[in-house]
DNA sequence: AGCTGGTATGACGTTAACCGCATAAAGGCT
DNA sequence: AGCCTTTATGCGGTTAACGTCATACCAGCT
């Protein structure tokens, strides 16, 4: 078992496939999207284009992306459609990620105040 | 406490720092750096350029950005400069993606077999 | 059927990112 | 000092994604 390396390296397919997932997220707009119906819980479009101010096919489109990504799930509710978080993946990778951005502020301190 | 609603509303300036770090990971570039440099352990320049068939130049900015992250670390040895991964959040991240992917797919697989 | 409210989609201008070429900058030699 | 090797960066073309407008689609109602 050769040290620091880590599995198998990933084929081009699956690493294309991460970056794919990876860019959903790299848009704010659609990760606010995302964030809003992870606080607010499901929503309908309009509620989305109010919170958001983002016009109707902007949203559409976002959606339709993120649940294709199988992130959201849409219900119908008459004529309405009303969008909820469809895995909690996110919520869990934006954490991560927070940590990581929180140490690496902490650590600027650390090489300010040891100046 | 509400139902269905987690934490606070992130702000403005952290959903961008957010979408910014995943936007990172969203160049398959990037992540076939990172990986490599995950799976072979720290490499110099000249190594990665061979096992990626990357320019100079485009390397030298993947890195520089990944750097500036915090995702990555280097080393002068001598004139080069040997990179290796600074933090294991990358390969947290990715394997919680592919877990979804393969979900994801194995669903898929549920609703054909049901026809 | 037609009509209305709500959502998705084709087309298109605009912006942003990638990527390579050439070159500058930095460190290590005699 | 000069010279060479390695890495970083300004510039520019090309590609991909965003975001809007207009329009088509779809479900429900009279």
């Amino acid at each position: 078992m050769r040290r620091s390396a880590a599995g198998a390296p990933p084929s081009p397919q699956l690493l294309e496939e991460l970056s794919q997932f990876f860019r959903l997220l790299g848009e704010p707009a659609r990760l606010q999207l995302l964030c809003q119906l992870k606080h607010q819980g499901p929503m309908d479009v309009a509620s989305l284009i109010e919170a958001t101010g983002f016009s109707q096919s902007h949203i559409s489109r976002q959606l339709g992306q993120l649940q294709r990504a199988g992130l959201v799930r849409s219900v119908r509710e008459g004529t309405r459609l009303t969008y909820g978080v469809a895995d909690p993946l996110v919520h869990e990778l934006c954490n991560l990620v927070q940590g990581h951005l929180k140490q690496k502020l902490e650590q600027q301190l650390r090489l300010l105040q040891a100046s």
